[in-house]
DNA sequence: ACTTGGCACTCGGGATAGTGGAGTGCCAAG
DNA sequence: CTTGGCACTCCACTATCCCGAGTGCCAAGT
C-alpha cells in the first residue's frame, strides 16, 4: 500500500512541520532530508499520502500537513522514542531526589515536565487502591464531629470530616480507634471494602450508629471518592502554540477534574505509552490535543499515570522520552521512600 | 484641583471604558452619560486630566484610556463596592455549605470567585499560624523515618517526614507521641516555638537526638515553611482579555507559589479590601494586572486572604463587592465546622 | 472665567488592488 | 516509475486610499 520511500515522506513533513510550523512543500523536502529524487517525484507520493488521508494541504497551492491519521502512523510505525540525553536525566534524578513529601514529588514531577517539554504536565496522584493503610486517626473536632486521617505506605495523607449521628465520647473515640488500626493497619485498601464490612460487630452496639458513620466515610474516601486528583502544569507552554480560539476552551479542559480523571483514566492498560492524538480525544475542548501518557508506581504495579499534553503538532519521540523517564524515575523515588 | 464635573468625567472614563474595551471619546461620553455639557466642555476637562496623568491617549485622534492613576483614583474616590444581588447571595451560601472539608472549601471558593468575577481567582489556605493544634500525630514509615502529622482546628492537616539520625523502636514512637501531644494539644500555633524549645529536657536522654529531629521539624512546617498554599482557578478567564504577548507573563506568574504568596502577602492589613492596580504590583510579570483582595478567618482574625486577578480594566466595584461577600462567607463556613 | 460651536487637522484601521513566490498538477519524455 | 518543464493557483505581503472618529484651538457667547 505505501510503499518505502513514502512512509519516509511522510516522517519528513511530520518533522519538518513540527519544527518549523509551516506546511512542507515538496521542494524543501527534497534539500532538507536527502531523498536522492526530484521533487517531481515527491509530488506524486504526496498526492497518493494526501488521497489516503494522512497529510492535507492548507489551501490549494500550498505544503501539506500531517492530518490527526498522519501523526498516528508516524507514532505507531515511523518513530522510536527519542531518549533523554544524560545531562537531563542527571537534573531529573536531582531535581526529583530532593523531595520529602509526596506533594511535593507530585509538584515537583509537573514542574519537571513541563520544562522538559514545553508543553503542559499533567500528573495524577498515586492511586489508594494499590496502597496499603499505614494508619487510621480520629480526632474529636466537637461533640458530634470527627476528622478522620487515613495514612498509606506511600506517604499518601486523606483526610475527612466525619459528621456523627449521636454525641461521642473521648474514651468512645479512643476505643473506636483501637478497633480501626486494629483491623486496617497494613491491609491493602483493595480489601478494607470487605473488612469494613465486618467492622460494626466489633463495636459495642450502643456505640454502632457513630461507628457505622466513621466506617461508611472510609469506605467513600476509599471508593466513590477513589476519583483522584491530577495536578496540571506549564499551562503558559499553551501560549507558544497559536490555539487562537481554542486556547479557552483547552484552559477551561484543565481546569475539570473529572475531565483531566478522563482524559488520563481511559487511557487502558499501565506502564507503557500511551499517546493520544487529536480527535482520538475522550474530551471535546482537546480535540486539537495531542496527550502522551504512561503509567507509573512502584514495582511493576501502576498505581497512577502521568503525561504531557500539547497541539497535536508536537515532538512526540521527544515527549515520550520524557514521559518515560520521568515516569521510572517517580516510580523509583516513590518505591524508595 | 480637580473640580467635581472631572471627577465625574474620570469615573464616566473609567466605566465606559471597562464596558466598551475601546478608548472613549467625548462625543460618545455625553450621550452616554447624562452629563449636560458640550462635548467642547469635557474636551477642556479630558485635556486637564491628561496632564495630570489619569488618562492617555493611544494615538494621537482617538479616545482616551484611563491609566493606573486614574484606576486608582477611580478606586478609592469614586466608586464604591457594588453588593451582590440576593441571588448571588443565595448562590454564594448553598455552594459554599455544601463542602465537607477544608481542601473542599478552598476548591469550592476558587471556582466560585472565578465564576462570579470572571476573572482568575485566588485563594490561600488558612495560615497555621493564628490556629492551634488539635493533635499530633506519628507515625513509623522505617526504623530511621516518621512521617508526622499536625492537625489544627481549623481543620487542616499538614504533613511532613521526618529523617532520623538514630532507628527508633515503637514504644518510643508512643512516648514521643504523649510528650508531644501532652504539651502541645491545644497551643496556638504562634506559642508553639517556645514551647518546643524545651521540649528536649521531657525526653530521656537517649532519645534525644531523635527526638530533637521531630522538634526541629515541627518547627519548620510552622515557620519556615509557613508559606502557604495558593490555589488558582479560572485560569481560562484570561483568554476574554487581550494580554496578546503578555498572557505568556501572567500564566507563568499564576505557577509559581512564591510569586502568588508575594502578591497576596504583602497586601497590608487583613479584613479589608485591599486593591492592587497594576504598576502598584510587586510582581514583575503581572504589571497590567490589578488583584482585589480581602483578608478572611474565623472571628475578627484573618487566617489569610483571597481575592481576583484581572486587566487592569476590570469592574472594580463589582469585584470587589464579590471578593468581600466571599471573604465573608467563607469565614462563616470556617468558624461553623 | 467658563462654556460652546466651528473648523482644520491627525491618524488608525478597514477596504481595495497589485505583486511575488512557493507550491501544485499534469504531461510528455527518458 | 522518475523527471524536467510549464502553466496555474492562491496566500501573504505591501502599497494606497479614504473614511470617520476624535482632537486642539480659537473666537464668540454668557
Amino acid at each position: 500500500m505505501l510503499d518505502d520511500r513514502k512512509l519516509a515522506v511522510l516522517r519528513a513533513i511530520v518533522e519538518d512541520y513540527v519544527s518549523t510550523t509551516e506546511p512542507v512543500g515538496s521542494k524543501s523536502l527534497v534539500d532538507r532530508h536527502n531523498l536522492d529524487v526530484s521533487p517531481a517525484t515527491i509530488r506524486n507520493d504526496m498526492a497518493v499520502l494526501e488521497e489516503q488521508g494522512y497529510i492535507v494541504q492548507p489551501h490549494t497551492s500550498a505544503g501539506r500537513v500531517p492530518t490527526d491519521k498522519g501523526y498516528r502512523l508516524f507514532v505507531d510505525r515511523l518513530s522510536g522514542v527519542k531518549p533523554l540525553s544524560p545531562a537531563e536525566r542527571r537534573a531529573i534524578e536531582t531535581f526529583l531526589a530532593g523531595a520529602y513529601d509526596l506533594d511535593d514529588v507530585v509538584t515537583r514531577t509537573v514542574r519537571l515536565l513541563a520544562q522538559l517539554t514545553r508543553q503542559v504536565a499533567v500528573v495524577q496522584y498515586p492511586s489508594l487502591t494499590r496502597s496499603s493503610i499505614r494508619h487510621v486517626e480520629l480526632v474529636p473536632l466537637a461533640s458530634k464531629r470527627l476528622l478522620l486521617v487515613l495514612i498509606t505506605d506511600t506517604g499518601r495523607v486523606e483526610q475527612r470530616g466525619v459528621e456523627l449521628p449521636d454525641p461521642i465520647e473521648e474514651d468512645a473515640v479512643t476505643q473506636l480507634r483501637a478497633v480501626l488500626n486494629a483491623c486496617l493497619d497494613g491491609r491493602m485498601l483493595a480489601e478494607v471494602a470487605s473488612v469494613v464490612a465486618e467492622l460494626p460487630q466489633r463495636v459495642t452496639p450502643d456505640e454502632r450508629p457513630n461507628a457505622t458513620a466513621v466506617f461508611s466515610v472510609i469506605l467513600d474516601s476509599l471508593i466513590e471518592r477513589h476519583e483522584e486528583r491530577v495536578v496540571v502544569g506549564g499551562a503558559a507552554n499553551l501560549t507558544a502554540t497559536d490555539f487562537s480560539k481554542g486556547l479557552r476552551e483547552v484552559l477551561e479542559s484543565l481546569e475539570e477534574q473529572v475531565v483531566l480523571m478522563r482524559l488520563l483514566g481511559e487511557t487502558g492498560d499501565h506502564s507503557s505509552l500511551t499517546v493520544r492524538i487529536g480527535a482520538e480525544n475522550p474530551v471535546e475542548g482537546l480535540r486539537s490535543t495531542s496527550l502522551v501518557a504512561a503509567g507509573y508506581g512502584t514495582g511493576d504495579q501502576a498505581l497512577a499515570r502521568l503525561g504531557v499534553l500539547g497541539p497535536t503538532r508536537m515532538d512526540y519521540p521527544t515527549a515520550m522520552g520524557a514521559v518515560r523517564a520521568v515516569a521510572r524515575y517517580v516510580g523509583q523515588i516513590l518505591a524508595g521512600s
